[in-house]
DNA sequence: CGAAAAGTGGTACGGGTGTCCTGATTTTAC
DNA sequence: GTAAAATCAGGACACCCGTACCACTTTTCG
């Protein structure tokens, strides 16, 4: 679970035992130098703050060029970290991506809660239209990507978990109410739309009230 | 309009004016050797066949690999066909993915119009499940590329405009109807979920069937 | 028929990549 | 204090890529 810390934040796998927690992690995160080859969080504060840095410079990549775009020498220059560095805390490119994507998923859904908490659903529209778009997409590149990729479509399927979670809360209904469901898929489409084919959102908007009235049936959110 | 037209048919752009046909064509296919280094639809039926086998060798490789999977030499590879080749009909990699992508939705729509006609739109996850899966990973991996490619931003739209028409004819409804519209934002994410996250149809089927419930309002499709 | 255009295909250029190797330095543990 | 472990960073390995170059062959056209 460590891909949820923040950054920075203590880590608990430093106990002498990394071989046991390298085994299907479902994302991508792993600990420990079994073989002195393998990389993991680091003890050191000074590491820990370097593996985050690279972590970072990942998702901005991510964000700019899509996944293509996260190179380990990329990673490293944007970092200013030597080249080396992105191999001794991250076991392959992979597992790079893995974190980046785990962190976009996590950074998302806390901005898009935050975002309904303050202004309602239905201005969903108006953070989607003020977002990073270049940020969405890298979002979305690696999501559609989890279908090729056991670890990374763990990811995914969190991203849209959270997502309905998010809906449900907000309409306070259980999440798997239909049409929670329904309004998550409305939403999802209309979000991905946008950040794809940069269609007007008026229509968005539009369609986006007439989902929210169906999923209320005439109760007012 | 090269691009909707199957493999074989005869061309139209052998006229002796390649130059007016490569400014801003939307889905990338472009003619003409203005200098001689410029690719054209060949105007002998051998050269033609030969450049839809490496069209037809890239979208297979879209098909199992994504578009990273997509090089010249994995294309030329797959067509049993040497490197120069895809240089010779192609003007880059750009063009060459952005062909593979537009025919790529055009046979996915006319195989879900079919489909849609013989089993009903109900069963349209009956076919998301049946269909190709790399396939149509193949084509939402580009969809969202498209994101970042004017060229293929413009075959996303009309992979949208596409089933949106669709599910439009299918309810005897104009295209700009919202409920179509509603509709389609439904399917999409379904459609996407399935591909991607591979979750069980079962709740895909029973939310597909209460939308449909409310695009036609008490109307039996 | 001959020249020009189109087609063919081998090769190379200049660039890039993920991963690994290894010696030096710093930190930890006994 | 010393040895072991962890950290650090420069460099190299083996491979890959898109694109361009160029000589040769085939087809077209005046």
């Amino acid at each position: 679970m460590n891909a949820l810390n923040p950054p920075g934040s203590p880590d608990e796998h430093t106990d002498g035992h990394p071989d046991e927690h390298t085994d299907g992690h479902p994302d991508g995160h792993t600990d420990g130098h079994p073989d002195g080859t393998t990389p993991r969080t680091p003890s050191q504060e000074r590491g820990r703050r370097r593996r985050a840095t690279l972590l970072n410079a990942a998702v901005a990549l991510l964000t700019e060029g899509g996944f293509k775009a996260v190179t380990h020498r990329a990673v490293a220059q944007r970092a200013h970290l030597p080249l080396a560095a992105t191999t001794y805390y991250f076991a392959s490119r992979d597992q790079l991506l893995a974190e980046a994507f785990a962190q976009l998923v996590e950074t998302e859904l806390a901005t898009t809660r935050a975002w309904i908490t303050r202004h309602g659903l239905p201005a969903l529209t108006d953070q989607v239209a003020t977002a990073d778009r270049a940020r969405q997409l890298g979002l979305w590149e690696l999501y559609v990507h989890a279908g090729r990729d056991p670890v990374l479509q763990h990811i995914a399927r969190r991203w849209t978990d959270g997502c309905v979670r998010l809906i449900a809360e907000t309409l306070g209904r259980p999440e798997n109410d239909p049409r929670v469901r329904l309004l998550y898929t409305t939403v999802s489409t209309l979000w991905l739309e946008h950040v794809v084919e940069q269609r007007p959102l008026d229509e968005a908007r539009a369609l986006l009230g007439l989902a929210l009235t169906q999923a209320t049936a005439g109760r007012t959110p």
